[in-house]
DNA sequence: CAGCTTCCCTAACAAGTGTTTGGTAGATTA
DNA sequence: TAATCTACCAAACACTTGTTAGGGAAGCTG
């Protein structure tokens, strides 16, 4: 990474890029990003899938790290909003899971690119400053699943013998890698993959005897 | 990457290093390879942390890549060594699961960065001929388990009503995932572990009823 | 028409990259 | 003691990296 000279200030006033562009080349960043990572990616590489070149994309962004910042915000948001009226839902336990789960699939469908980036790269952006909302946003996941996950053990709807926090890595991981194989228009809607792991989740695989 | 003149030609006769120094240097390339990433980590980083320049790495191995590669070899051929005790090993299908469950998480214990390399970098490495034996051993694995699904929804004691390659990517995936928060010593043994993660995934975790 | 805005190109920059070359201190061997 | 070998350092190399500065073509506005 050269030019070391960050003044972290937000400066363009005289140019007004359109927000339609930006959207159209963070979709294309976000597809090469997921493809061959954030670190191996060079700039060159997004404008080359753009079809323009290197410099061309600072009229848009100004860094590349910004981009990245970029789509893992909007991608953060928009999860939040289909997390959150599911939780102020007044839903059981079982319920509740069901449409996370359900819900989670659906946003790899619309953000497959994004939740893949998140996967591999969130791990050691959040001891940047800079995506400290990572945290913020992996705390407040693992909260909403541990209460759930509580509230159904209380209830008597999950199984009591189980270590809570090994409950809710199991669930949460078994979701979200589904995003490094899922293709969207594969077969298989969102909502089918969400039936389908929920039964395994919640009633195994193996035969009840 | 500088230095395109690359002349395929493992030219080190002169020179002869030892394997235990290797190894070590291995180890804390491969941590620091799981931490950062292998793009964003540096000869320079893996040099400092075992207390050398970076030069010096190319008396022991001749290219960062073929660092990487003898990591995640040296990985599977452990990990197939165990495996194939197992699968050669007269057990029905569910013990046979447990088995293979059992042993991943043994693995995990012992190569946790390689495992967490495997699990970031495969997917692009397998592009490049040199990585061509991860293809190989993905397919192997991929029958490995598949077989074993088969065989058991035969024999009634796995689910008929699921998709089995769905089946097949939530069990590798569980397991699998789970070296991204494991950490060696740290109150969970790797056989307690597998335990669990066996209860769930062949009971669920839902209450029977 | 002139002026402005949007969007991209050309061409360069400084820092960082993996790698090589030649040397050398210390132990081991002859 | 001299020769050899091991394991490293010092300094450079060719190239790639993210980023910047200046310019210009096309379209719209007055």
């Amino acid at each position: 990474m050269p030019k070391k000279n960050q003044q972290h200030q937000q400066k363009k006033p005289p140019v007004t890029p359109s927000p339609e562009r930006r959207e159209e080349l963070l979709k294309i960043a976000a597809d090469v990003f997921a493809e061959q990572g954030y670190n191996a990616t060079t700039v060159r590489k997004i404008a080359d899938a753009a079809g323009m070149l290197a410099g061309s994309l600072y009229y848009h962004f100004d860094s590349k790290e910004s981009m990245l910042e970029e789509i893992l915000r909007t991608f953060l948001t928009e999860l939040w909003d289909g997390y959150d009226s599911v939780l102020s839902a007044p839903l059981g336990p079982r319920e509740t899971l069901e449409a996370l789960v359900t819900e989670s699939f659906r946003e790899i469908d619309r953000h497959r690119s994004a939740v893949a980036i998140y996967q591999k790269e969130s791990k050691h952006l959040v001891t940047q400053t800079r995506f400290e909302y990572l945290v913020e946003s992996q705390q407040r996941f693992e909260k909403a699943w541990l209460t759930t996950l509580e509230r159904g053990v209380t209830e008597g709807v999950f199984r009591a013998d189980l270590d809570i926090r090994l409950a809710y890595r199991f669930v949460r991981d078994t979701v979200w890698v589904a995003a490094s194989w899922y293709r969207p228009g594969g077969g298989h809607s969102p909502e089918e993959i969400a039936r389908q792991y929920l039964s395994m989740v919640l009633d195994g695989i193996a035969v009840r005897t």
